[in-house]
DNA sequence: ATCTTTGTTAACCAAATGGTTAAACTATAC
DNA sequence: GTATAGTTTAACCATTTGGTTAACAAAGAT
């Protein structure tokens, strides 16, 4: 083969890195199987990034960087919470969808080592409660909404998010669902769960 | 030192084994850990379960006939769904502050190897939806409950549970708190998820 | 043209890892 | 006590794995 040089081979290394760490997580992941997906040399991995470790980082962090502006959504945004919940909802179920690997390959490798989250946190644009929180506040004294703290309306609107994303070979079993109707079962989430909320914090 | 024979290596291996893969998970294990955390010698490992993959197989369907009969408490029981939500939740929660690796280190393997999920399907006492889906609709029906898909109920019910404990290092950021407060966080989910899921379901 | 910098490859290396083996130890049956 | 079966250990082994190296190719600068 001519070996003509190659527009870009740290992207393609990237693309290729990310696929294979996202199915099989860091300790699964082989550097050749990384090199063979990019069709390109192994040496070719640590002349662009030294090491496993810091190939792996540069993949985790725009990861993390994908799904942050997805929580800006329900953090930043001016509408109203019930608005919040009905864009977010639709918004990060149909990234989700695009990119099914996302939530799980992010919460295995935080639990996997939890001094990650740290170096995180110091990096601008990671997603900040206050705003929300004090909108929720004033929203319960408006009685807008019915009493809820905060910290627990979050958690609970990402949980109910995600939770399909990580959960789905044990759902796909309990609910006896093929790949098919899994996909129609989530579609179907996007104004279900927005309304599970509404319908919950939402005084009638 | 004797060598005195000791009651029963086999379940100080499973004891050992089931710490180092819950924490590491089977890519991130390493059989002499497993030994050492033992206190014994590698071989014994393979004498006793020939190989990784057996152990971790074992760990694995400890681990899950652990989270099912769990499970059970909100499909099988005879209670309302209102009274099954409240039991679950408080239940559920108690259960996982006592094993909080668990959930993860489920969801982490099945997602690893889609084919597990079909040999434990294979298992008598693989929860089964069907008597909580027909209870759902009955009470739909009477009016007790707004209409909502039964699957899609029990998913909410499971996400909102088992969440705190997958999430637990992002959510730990986000809202900022420390060990201590996520304890407090997640104690007084025992009855915050259950209100919010009945305040949602219930006609009011 | 040729020198220099950058990119690429095949071959290689040391360490780690799951697994094996042969010998030794222990307890029990006879 | 000694034969027998089960248990434990240290040493060993083959393979895998992340990482290195030295030679080589391509392109741009002079």
């Amino acid at each position: 083969m001519a070996k003509t040089k190659d527009e870009n081979t740290e992207e393609q290394i990237l693309v290729a890195a990310k696929t294979v760490f996202q199915t099989k997580g860091m300790d699964g992941a082989r550097m050749q199987h990384i090199a063979d997906e990019a069709g390109i040399n192994k040496a070719m991995l640590h002349y662009y990034f030294r090491s496993k470790q810091l190939l792996f980082e540069a993949v985790f962090n725009q990861a993390f960087s994908l799904l942050a502006p997805q929580l800006n959504i329900i953090l930043n945004d001016e509408s109203s919470i019930e608005d919040k919940v009905k864009n977010f909802t639709v918004n990060y179920t149909t990234f989700m969808m695009k990119h099914p690997y996302l939530p799980n390959f992010i919460i295995q490798e935080l639990n996997r080592n939890e001094d990650f989250i740290v170096k995180l946190k110091e990096n601008t644009g990671f997603p900040n409660l206050d705003k929300f929180k004090a909108q929720v506040d004033a929203e319960i004294n408006d009685g807008l909404l019915n009493p809820i703290d905060a910290d627990q309306l979050f958690v609970n609107i990402i949980a109910l998010n995600i939770f399909p994303f990580l959960g789905k070979p044990l759902i796909k079993a309990f609910t006896n669902k093929d790949e098919q109707d899994y996909e129609t079962f989530v579609e179907s989430r996007k104004t279900e769960v927005a309304n599970f909320i509404i319908n919950s914090i939402k005084p009638h």
